[in-house]
DNA sequence: TGTACATCAGTGAACGCGCGTTCACTGATGTAC
DNA sequence: TGTACATCAGTGAACGCGCGTTCACTGATGTAC
């Protein structure tokens, strides 16, 4: 093996990352090989010795834009408060998630986009909303599993069409909207707790 | 005047309709200003003398799919149940309305890509949440007026992730979750209303 | 230790294609006489 | 009432461009001797 064998893996890694990146920020439509290429620092035609097609790409940034945002939001979540639900929700649904798309939830950044695409990247797309959805509800058990599910379903919706609608807005309306999506379900969720997810203005 | 003048306005009006379902039905990017023309019984050549570019069309027709999906919602109602709020995003939220993006509401089917649209694009986008904000405040005036606004916005964010997410599952997961959406807004608004808000099962 | 070599990651020109847009034109229409 | 005409909605060929993809190649690397 003339070179070194994480090398390859290496370089593919680093495109997929910028691929993830450039699709969250500009949408995938308007992201072409060369561009997610050149941002990798290298140049369009070693492409395909790493992928099969665009659509193989899509696919797999789909997943590490999964994982990237997810810590995103666990880390955004304030030191102070506990790992909740509600906790999560809000570190979603914030500014800094807002303003950066390129690092953050790939559905609230290509939902739409993802769902008309190939069976490859539909199926990614949905273990990926599945898995999300599980993490969700063992963040907040109470109640029957049934009712921990329906939670996890009206928040997890809360926070994706949250999100999608502020950068829909002018920002100046955007920040109060989130404010507003955050404050209800902050009082959606205390009602089952007993106000223990009410978070500190 | 050789011809009738409702003829060019009716002409423009079934590219603005045929554009609205094109677009929501296989996303803003995949659909070109020829099918467009050619689903409205026209050849692309005549496009321009309609409009000035395709960019003018997107505007146009999110306006009118805007306002096709507000009927669509308020029909998909079921006549038993007075127009609250929860009526609304009940509507909204139901299989009908997954099934037919093409139909539906604009935002879930194109949020993120009409975001990253044009200047013109997203004021239209912009005013047309405004608005949308505003008369589902209108259907629930409980409390303050900050507490409706808060609730509006927290049911449209649902309402809008929820039909991303859903048609981002697998059919068969689709239905149950939609469901789950529904259950939490009815319980969330049950909370501030004594329970008038909940809706048969 | 030094050198010739085989490997293969990455290069860059080229391809076919479909897009948005332009433009010279055609022909259906209501009007003037 | 019938006919010649001006208008302009709609046609269809053509354009430049950027896309995804292919392919013959280059050159940096670890290995064999």
């Amino acid at each position: 093996m003339p070179w070194p064998k994480e090398h390859k893996q290496a370089t593919r890694k680093r495109i997929v990352s910028a691929a993830a990146k450039a699709f969250r920020r500009q949408g995938i439509a308007d992201v072409g090989v060369a561009e997610v290429m050149q941002s990798a620092g290298l140049t369009h035609g070693g492409f395909y010795s790493h992928f099969d097609s665009k659509d193989d790409l899509i696919a797999e940034a789909l997943d590490y834009a999964g994982a990237e945002a997810f810590e995103f939001a666990t880390k955004g979540q304030s030191a102070s408060v506990e790992n909740t639900l509600l906790a999560h929700a809000s570190a979603y649904l914030s500014v800094p998630h807002l303003t950066h798309p390129e690092r953050g939830c790939p559905i609230a950044a290509l939902g739409p986009e993802l769902s008309r695409g190939s069976q490859n990247v539909r199926r990614t797309l949905g273990s990926g909303i599945r898995e999300r959805l599980e993490r969700l509800g063992e963040l907040d058990k109470h109640g029957t599993d049934r009712e921990a599910k329906r939670r996890a379903a009206g928040v997890f919706a809360c926070m994706v069409g949250g999100m999608v609608l502020a950068r829909a807005m002018k920002e100046s309306d955007a920040a109060t909207f989130l404010s507003d999506c955050r404050e209800f379900l902050s009082k959606a969720l205390a009602r089952d707790n007993g106000g223990k997810e009410t978070l500190p203005a």
